[in-house]
DNA sequence: CTTTAGCACTCTTCTCTCTTGAGTGCTAAA
DNA sequence: TTTAGCACTCAAGAGAGAAGAGTGCTAAAG
């Protein structure tokens, strides 16, 4: 059977009324939507058409019809109009934004309650780790007989820094040597590495400061790990009970536990395309089969990338859900794109 | 009207009943756990009385009854048995935080999520901010011709860092120089007072390092700003839905939207008692008029205070939630409440 | 004066049935 | 191929009846 132009321009209609509704769509409303005079029963037909080809779905036999997931990926592929940002859409995303630039770290973990208010339905952050992430360099400021700060700048370049206690007095004259031997010894190399090269000083650094070195490795190491785990942040999540899909309590703990407890296994984007679309059953994760996720990616520092994703029914308005978590990603590659550091290549022009 | 201990007696099972099965308890049901044996008419009698005297209420003519604030004010007060956490309890509570005690500031974003998981109820966390904070010290280090890295040591001894461009290119061995008169200049005293010096001193430097000098000063107002702003964090809301008094989605959004959204306004304890119990009415805010909140007070570094509460249905299990939540507080207090720095006291000794 | 047994009464909850109305599918004519 | 007409289906809502838990009251017993 082919999928002619009005078959096309029912489904659409049927979409988008039953996104905007949440009610099964009947022939009659159709018609009167539909340009021309076309009676009923002949949407009526078209829409048996419809249902045989897989495209809609009937609750049951006397009422409307409402899009299967195949009908919602045609309409996202096909049908689907591109919603343009109201000045207000735009200005209200830029503003909060503005404010909160401040780290990148701080930004990722504040995205998934931003991008939840902004589209109105659940939402994630996730920052993807990066294994190859090392420590650029170490610094060590000593405060007082007993307490030091260590200071530790990595690969990508975030620096981070942490107050620590001296086990036993020692002479803080001798800081910057330690910060020598840290820079020269335990910088460019992974973790594990790091450990192991610990071990080996061991024999050549007296006691006292070779706890401190301990001390300040074990501290990048943790970095290290933490640069390396992806973290996820999710926000929003109450937004779910307003829809109706989500009423019953039941499926709508279902869902939010597994976004609050079980983050990780949110869907990432496949292959490289920028935004995607996962509709129901297309989902992995059975917890998300009768849900949508939209997600868009965002550059971060050099060569890393970061993600938001929205979640809601198979009921969702694609199309301006897609139009403004696009324009958030878009913005956020904007603030964070560039490298922080000027590359080589840049400081020689 | 006399409250006898037989009535005192009933009214502790009818809680605990309650609480239990959430449904109303009957006359019969108390008869059998009466010790003695007294029939179910006699029950019925005292708790007539007890409906007049306010202790309880009946949600029907022909249903057993249910506690008022009240009758739980004086389950709370006098008739809960305090109860001992198992080993399992404190064993699960030690194991989570010892592993991430890294961090204060990481403790208290993450605590509310914990003590949420522990107490299976909602949680919160907050740490009260405090205005009287400043910065201790000042370090600039440099990176290369274009960026330094900005260390700022603060009076409440968190040391935070962040990596700086250079507008343009200058001498960074000048850098110590800088942070020499960071330190004379914007230690110790207030965050306007910083903005106001730095005006002064805009004629004294030249425009390149005058700069390099707001850029920090900018910083090290930021972080005074937040450290006087409290910050609350919240977890587990999705643990309500699990609740028959929260199976009505609407009741259940209203809550969970305000402690997401209205956060700043979860209760926090008066006066200096560690723990608190605020039920039902008891509370301020009108969202909470049907909840009932548990608080916990601990100490973070020197004179500063954190808290974590609990938000639940008023049916909820004091006993266990205000067992477990002391225990939590107190661990924390263990962990962070000695001074990180050695105070003068002890260093002289 | 307190406690108890007995019994009628109340009120929720569950189930079953009936009604209503939106929307369909099919047929036959245009 | 389109349209009008009509019988049919099914969910949702309203009522009625039955079941069951628990009460309140009364009168007798301790």
């Amino acid at each position: 059977m082919e999928l002619t132009d009005r078959k096309k321009q029912i489904l659409k209609i049927v979409v988008e009324g039953y996104v905007a509704t949440a009610d099964p769509v009947g022939s009659k409303a159709i018609a009167e939507k539909m340009p021309g005079k076309i009676s009923s029963a002949t949407i009526r037909n078209e829409l048996a058409d419809l249902v045989e080809m897989g495209y809609l779905e009937q609750p049951h036999t006397s009422a409307g019809r409402i899009p299967s997931p195949k009908g919602y990926r045609l309409y996202v592929n096909e049908l689907m109009e591109q919603h343009t940002l109201t000045a207000e859409e735009t200005d209200s995303i830029n503003s909060a934004l503005t404010g909160k630039l401040a780290q990148v770290d701080q930004v990722v973990s504040q995205a998934g309650q931003m991008v939840s208010r902004f589209m109105g339905y659940p939402a994630y952050a996730i920052a993807e780790g990066r294994s190859d992430v090392t420590v650029r360099r170490f610094e060590l400021i000593g405060v007082d007989e007993q307490s030091f700060i260590a200071v530790v700048m990595l690969s990508d370049s975030r620096v981070k820094s942490q107050l620590m206690q001296l086990q036993l007095s020692v002479d803080s004259r001798r800081l910057p040597e330690m910060g020598h031997l840290l820079n020269t010894h335990f910088t460019t190399i992974p973790a594990q590495e790091i450990s192991l090269r610990l071990m080996n000083l061991s024999d050549q650094v007296e006691g006292s400061w070779f706890l401190l070195l301990h001390q300040v490795c074990d501290y990048a190491c943790e970095l290290l790990r933490q640069a390396s785990g992806q973290s996820v942040f999710t926000g929003g999540t109450s937004q779910l009970l307003k829809f109706p899909e989500y009423r019953d309590v039941d499926k709508a703990q279902e869902l939010m536990s597994f976004m609050v407890d079980s983050k990780e296994n949110l869907p990432v984007p496949m292959g490289d395309s920028p935004m995607q679309i996962l509709i129901g059953p297309e989902n992995v994760n059975d917890a998300l089969k009768e849900s949508s996720v939209v997600i868009a990616s965002y550059d971060i520092g050099d060569h890393m990338r970061g993600l938001v994703g929205v979640v809601g029914p198979t009921r969702m308005d694609y199309a301006t859900v897609a139009a403004r978590l696009s324009y958030f990603a878009e913005s956020l590659s904007r603030m964070f794109g560039k490298p922080q550091l000027p590359t080589k290549e840049e400081t020689q022009q």
